[in-house]
RNA sequence: CGGGGUGUAGCGCAGCCUGGUAGCGCACCUGGUUUGGGACCAGGGAGUCGGAGGUUCGAAUCCUCUCACCCCGACCA
């Protein structure tokens, strides 16, 4: 870069072109990149490290509310999928199939061989193989409930991918439980939702709407399905996870059966819910700025990196080692019930190089280190929720006591803010012209992309299917859901008709 | 699968119309000068121009076919 330094890391900037700014803080901060594999990511280092943590904190509160880890198959025989009829309505157009188990060598090219009795799927979701093994392992009511989780790789084959958001391959945890009766099945899809949710907020400080979704979203097979949302910057909403009760559908399909306490045989009643690395790009759009990445402190690869000044090369050694011992007491340190993430970098790198990398990757807190500030026992402190040029000097031993504070003060921060701009960007609205205007972009030139416009619209809603059909032709704005939360009674403004409560319209991801 | 577009160095692109055997910026490496800040100067390495045919003395450039990717739709965590 010569002399016209850009004024932020990321261009073009969110307002200017937010899909495309999205690509580029992907590729900045160094979290994926597309692979030769059409529609498949490679989650670089920093960008798995996230998912990491997301998956370690998750599995935490899974194994709080009772659950435990299994592992199933990849491949799931095709009449598994033909049991249950809506799944395989649901997923069908989307299954990579395994059709041959062997290659062999022809005029210099590999061509499969050996085709399979039976071809298998790449599983798209769990369900049909898990709900076999289930049936087996249940006979009794004293089997039930049986509360099993799975971290795994799924393959949809979608029509368009975009990096973390969808891809053809992903990872996620499917939960999968089965139950004694509905009610209890019910209150573990609620009690799984609110998982969800509280750990959007809380560890990824990702506020997010809790709510039912209308027939037309439901998950295929399904009795009901609940979902939290968010709202990105964009303004769409992203669907961050979702928890499905599955009433008998699946037991009937698998032959999950028990005999209960009077000894009738009854079919149990499961649920299963998932979160995947979707949850990652959920992050980026929540969080980052034109400067690239912005990570939460709690999930954040590194909490604390330092950045050794070293100009003079008779300094050199000082400063490397005085970092290092720094390293050392902020890894004794803890936050967010884990040790101090701390990273330190020697790379033989031009400084500004450097805490512009740093900067772009969303380390919550730069400490930067020179002979001067050894000299005053301190260090040179810039917070990733501030200006790049916003630092400032903070001695050493407070540093040390408060790290854990600042970062919390980081993780409410952005909360604060995703909270408002959300609210911002919420409208209530009873008329219809309204609504049509609220998701009319203003007018752009030709070929600039799209305008930032719309949110989240709370209407009535009389439920009709082909008004919710219509709405989505006209503007691509979908009933996302139909929010937990208490509501009034009031008039649907599309038809007239009576409404039980608000729904909320975006368009989304 | 419908409509549009693009494939040339690691990344971003120019060259193509008007064929003559490859160039720019960034990145990378080396040397030097700088430096509490995304430096400057000089030099260097790196491309069978997506692939296959064809036209031609000669193709990145023209023709045919093909593959891949991207964008807009329909589908979705």
């Amino acid at each position: 870069m010569s002399n016209a330094k850009p004024t932020t890391a990321i261009t073009p900037t969110r307002a200017d072109d937010y899909p495309e700014w999205y690509l580029q803080v992907v590729g900045a901060a160094d979290l994926a990149e597309n692979s030769p594999v059409r529609g498949c990511m490679v989650i670089k280092p920093w960008g798995y490290a996230l998912w990491e943590n997301i998956q370690r904190v998750l599995d935490g509160m899974f194994k709080a509310t009772g659950h435990v880890n299994a592992y199933f198959p990849l491949f799931i025989p095709v009449r598994f999928l033909e049991k249950e009829a809506a799944h395989v309505e649901g997923f069908a157009k989307e299954c990579a199939v395994v059709t041959h188990h062997r290659l062999e060598m022809r005029d210099g090219k590999l061509v499969p061989t050996g085709e399979l009795e039976e071809p298998l799927v790449v599983r798209p979701t769990s369900e049909t193989i898990i709900g076999e093994m289930f049936a087996k392992w249940v006979q009794s009511y004293r089997d039930l409930p049986l509360l099993i989780n799975q971290w795994a790789n799924v393959v949809r084959w979608e029509m368009r991918t975009r990096l973390f958001l969808r891809t053809t391959e992903f990872l996620w945890q499917e939960g999968h439980t089965a139950h004694a009766t509905a009610a209890e099945a019910v209150e573990e899809t609620m009690k799984m939702l609110g998982v969800y949710a509280d750990f959007a907020e809380q560890w990824m400080a990702m506020p997010v709407v809790q709510g039912e979704k209308t027939a037309g979203e439901r998950f295929p097979g399904a009795v009901q399905t609940y979902c939290i949302e968010a709202m990105m910057q964009d303004r769409k909403a992203l669907q961050a996870g979702t928890s499905h009760f599955l009433g008998q559908n699946f037991a009937r399909a698998s032959g999950i059966k028990f005999s209960d306490d009077k000894g009738a045989v009854e079919h149990a009643w499961t649920t299963s819910w998932g979160v995947s690395t979707r949850l990652v790009g959920g992050m980026i759009m929540t969080h980052g700025d034109d400067d690239g990445m912005v990570c939460p402190p709690r999930l954040a690869p590194a909490h604390v990196v330092i950045l050794p000044v070293t100009h003079k090369p008779e300094e050199r050694q000082r400063v490397l080692d005085w970092c290092q011992a720094l390293a050392v007491e902020l890894r004794a340190t803890t936050f967010a019930g884990a040790p101090l993430r701390v990273e330190l970098d020697g790379r033989d790198l031009r400084g500004g190089d450097k805490v512009w990398q740093w900067i772009k990757k969303g380390v919550p807190l730069r400490l930067e280190v020179g002979p001067r500030d050894i000299d005053k026992d301190a260090v040179f402190m810039g917070r990733r929720d501030r200006g790049p040029k916003d630092k400032l000097s903070l001695g050493r031993g407070e540093l040390v006591a408060t790290v854990a504070t600042i970062l919390q003060d980081m993780q409410d921060g952005m909360l604060a803010k995703a909270r408002a701009f959300q609210a911002a960007n919420t409208r209530v609205i009873d008329d219809q012209a309204e609504f049509y205007a609220w998701f009319t972009p203003p007018p752009s030139k030709e070929g600039a992309p799209t305008p930032i416009h719309g949110g989240f619209a709370l209407t009535h809603f009389s439920g009709d299917v082909e008004l919710e059909k219509q709405i989505k032709d006209d503007l691509s704005v979908t009933v996302r859901c139909i929010p937990l939360a208490d509501g009034e009674p009031g008039t649907c403004p599309f038809t007239g008709k009576p409404s039980a409560k608000r729904v909320i319209w975006a368009k989304s991801y």
